[in-house]
DNA sequence: TCTTGACTTGGAGCGCACTCCAAGTCGGAG
DNA sequence: CTCCGACTTGGAGTGCGCTCCAAGTCAAGA
């Protein structure tokens, strides 16, 4: 429907026009994004939505290389479903990891945290 | 007590003898660690628990120049006890930001696997 | 004494993910 | 027609956090 400048899809997506044309150069696109007669670049409502799905893989730590390799998957259309699912079930069992591991490093810098409030609290 | 050597230091801490000598030469630890008389490194229970701290903050995604500045101020010795109060909470709030931000990414990537398991699953 | 292996140093190199630059093109307003 | 502003490109540069290299030292064992 709309189709929107790179000005324009930055602003929606959060990202910067100078990271949206790293993504399309680097394969995270699941096709090149059309273009104006000026040349420039439109980006239709399918690129914002995938876009925001590379988001996702992205702020929890997919590497750029698994995001291209997972956009190579969608690329290719059905039939590897089962390798899509393969690589985002791998994918959340890492992030979980890792949401484990820094819950409970936070826990121990919290308790730290108290130890510094008790000192720093005014004398009773 | 005991007094270990790089090697058993790095295997103790997780981290590459490597990494040890760049966090001392980039200001991350308290004071210099002691040498033997060979000049070869000597870590201390202190050191060991000092390095665990900084784990800690690295592994919470404190970047190493707010360790560096929370170093200098615990090595700055007491009367500061406040300032490291805020730094610490500060980095807390990041990271509970983060950790909620992450989880909800996640659970929208749960909700694409839900998709592919449907999809993947043997036809009823 | 010679060798081995674990260490030392300053400094260079690397991988990642952007981030920016210079020079050029295009469409529209004045 | 001229100017402006938003875009285009290839390629270089940046910041971070390590990671490694080369050359040297030292202590202990054969």
């Amino acid at each position: 429907m709309t189709s929107l400048s790179i000005a324009e899809a930055a602003e929606q997506t959060g990202l910067t026009a100078h990271t949206l044309r790293y993504y399309e150069r680097d394969g995270l696109m699941l096709r090149s994004v059309e273009r104006a007669s000026s040349g420039h670049r439109r980006y239709t409502d399918d690129d914002l939505r995938w876009i925001q799905m590379v988001t996702r893989l992205r702020a929890t730590g997919m590497p750029i290389r698994d995001v291209r390799r997972y956009a190579a998957l969608v690329r290719d259309g059905d039939g590897n479903e089962a390798e899509r699912l393969d690589l985002l079930l791998a994918h959340r069992e890492v992030v979980e990891q890792q949401l484990a591991e820094v819950t409970s490093h936070l826990r121990a810098i919290d308790h730290k945290i108290a130890l510094y409030e008790h000192k720093v609290a005014p004398a009773p």
